[in-house]
RNA sequence: CGGGGCGUAGCGCAGUCUGGUAGCGUAUCUGCUUUGGGAGCAGAGGGUCGGAGGUUCGAAUCCUCUCGCCCCGACCA
């Protein structure tokens, strides 16, 4: 491609409301412009690095046997009510009404399509199993869209659906499906890890997620110091203390606190850590409210809340409520003489001479000893793991906390979608049974921003060579010197015609500036041309992760180009 | 949805408090010079100051309403 000829708004300076890397340096090097909170434009450079990305994942995803097909975009609300998620997916759900009043949605996912086309086709266990799946635009109303492609309301995924007999069937394609996706990002020259997550909106038996290690990222996730076991915080379980005698210390006693509601303030008001106050939570659920207590340094999971207590809705309790159940203000809470459920986390069991919310406006209660003071407490794993806790899996492993950039996600599905819409088939012995499920994503666009966000410096984007736009950038230093410009043509033909995409600078810009987009752009090698590298018959060349610039003879170019692009 | 912030030229910003001819940098266009790390000089174009209403002789500036965008939180593949 000429650059003259590309449509590729380069910018000097990030527009303001980009606030992380990846968004600037792709506002910068023209590869995105939005158009609304959470909806992007795609421009030639962008489109180009998506579609590396889609190249790469369609062709593990054909190796490993599953197969591309088309959905559409627009979907009836029939399908969604059949599911019983016209309801449970909320407001992150678009709907709209064509001309009769008919109900649709813009698709955020698709097991209720997939399941009802295969549900249709599908009779016989000879059928299966079958895994399908397509790259394309989803759509979910996220309430706070952020970080440009990273999390937009919509982007590109690539969704596949897997359907099987047998549980084992099934298991066995959600490795493959595993393994493929850890080619996936490993060919997209990313550093990553897969973690054991949370099932969320979608549903199923387990599932894991795909996270780029970034510190931008916005999951946080843990990984053991001494086995395998990694895990998003959302998800991760702890291995309980060793739960030995507790000794009650001191007596409780009122202290005023006028005003200080949060465990910083009170903890800096008397002089004492975080970790020695009980932060008490009262929450919402089907049944009435609930109240969950852990310590003053960690925070309430409420995935493990959920399932202690056997709930299927938590929600923060609004301060009305707070006030109906502690009888004082919020920010005064503690789970003495409450009447309502308290679920503790297991290390508060341990706590002495702890500090609570007494219940009454503008008081805390001091020694507080839950093992003597909490009567009818039920103690368990509810905290959101941090740096330090103990690994479930192996003994004497602990936790250090990172953050990730989620870009796949697989789900063990089960029967969900195919029990609620009927999505059966014959087995061998004639019996009628519901499929296995399996699904499986990837953000395609948030692919491609965590390869930025992975692969930069202060010049600008550093592009693995799978994901480049182009993989070679030649820089003609002055385009009015005829020699010049006819050695770069033949380099640019040379390249091209040996199936080399080359970005070809033949703008009449200075060199300086020519270098600047050299750089902001990323592409892994650089090629300039000059009078002064003709007259020793030769082109300069750089990788735009090194610094250091190499003289290469013109003979030799197109070896040494294929030479470094296979060895990056 | 709660809290905070911002909307002035393509981009980055000043001007708003204290009302009085709409500015700076950069980008763009023209000419001359320059030509290996975002050149210099000279000239030019580009704005319903997010929108609506109000106050006032007069509003980017004050008041009311509204829309959009960003950040934190809650929530969420």
């Amino acid at each position: 491609m000429r650059l003259s000829k590309m449509f590729l708004p380069t910018l000097k300076e990030s527009p303001s409301d980009a606030e992380v890397i990846s968004h600037k340096l792709m506002l910068r090097a023209g590869m995105v412009r939005k158009v609304a909170a959470g909806i992007y434009n795609l421009l030639p450079m962008g489109l180009k690095a998506v579609r590396n990305v889609e190249r790469i994942v369609r062709a593990e995803m054909d190796s490993s046997g599953a197969q591309e097909v088309a959905m559409p975009f627009v979907l009836p609300s029939e399908l969604w009510v059949e599911s019983g998620r016209w309801d449970e997916y909320g407001k992150e759900l678009c709907r709209l009404n064509d001309r009769h009043g008919r109900e649709f949605c813009l698709g955020p996912t698709h097991e209720e399509v997939i399941t009802d086309m295969v549900r249709h086709e599908v009779r016989s266990y000879r059928d299966l199993p079958l895994n399908l799946y397509q790259i394309q635009s989803k759509f979910r109303d996220e309430i706070r869209p952020r970080f440009g492609l990273m999390r937009g309301r919509e982007f590109i995924m690539k969704d596949a659906y897997s359907f099987h007999t047998t549980e084992e069937c099934a298991e066995k394609e959600y490795k493959r499906i595993f393994d493929t996706y850890s080619s996936i990002f490993q060919r997209c020259g990313l550093e990553f890890r897969a973690v054991e997550a949370d099932t969320g909106a979608i549903g199923g038996s387990f599932s894991h997620e795909f996270m780029v290690m970034a510190d931008t990222g916005e999951d946080e996730i843990v990984i053991c110091s001494k086995c395998e076991y990694a895990a998003n915080t959302e998800r991760a379980d702890i291995r309980s203390g060793k739960g030995g005698e507790v000794v009650p210390v001191g007596e409780f006693a009122e202290v005023s606190t006028p005003g200080k509601k949060t465990i910083e303030e009170v903890g800096a008001f008397l002089k004492i850590k975080a970790k020695r106050l009980i932060k008490t939570i009262i929450y919402n659920t089907e049944n009435g409210p609930i109240v969950a207590a852990v310590r003053g340094d960690n925070d309430v999971n409420e995935g493990k809340l959920k399932r202690l207590s056997g709930v299927s809705e938590l929600a923060l309790a609004d301060d009305e409520t707070v006030k109906e159940v502690t009888g004082a203000p919020v920010g005064f809470a503690g789970p003495l003489g409450l009447k309502v459920k308290l679920y503790c986390d297991q290390k508060v069991r341990a706590m002495t001479d702890a500090v609570t919310g007494a219940n009454k406006a503008d008081t805390h209660m001091t020694g507080v000893n839950p093992v003597r003071d909490f009567s009818g407490a039920e103690y368990g794993d509810l905290r959101v793991a941090s740096s330090g806790d103990s690994c479930p899996r192996c003994d004497g492993g602990k936790f250090k906390v990172s953050r990730g950039i989620e870009v796949g996600h697989i789900f063990m599905l089960g029967t969900k979608y195919s029990e609620a819409l009927g999505a059966t088939f014959l087995d061998e012995d004639g019996k009628e049974k519901p499929m296995i499920m399996g699904c499986y994503g990837i953000g395609i666009g948030r692919v491609a921003a965590a390869s930025i966000e992975q692969n930069n410096d202060d010049n600008g984007i550093v592009w693995p060579v799978p994901l480049a736009p182009f993989t070679v950038h030649i820089v003609p230093v002055n385009v009015k010197d005829e020699e010049t410009m006819k050695a770069s043509e033949e380099l640019y033909s040379l390249l091209t015609g040996n199936g080399i995409t080359t970005l070809f600078d033949d703008r009449d810009e200075r060199a300086g500036v020519k270098f600047k987009d050299a750089d902001l752009l990323g592409m892994p090698v650089r090629i300039t041309i000059s009078t002064k590298t003709l007259q020793n018959d030769s082109f300069e060349i750089k990788e735009r992760t090194s610094s250091e610039v190499e003289f290469v003879p013109v003979k030799d170019i197109l070896n040494k180009v294929t030479d470094l692009l296979a060895r990056s």
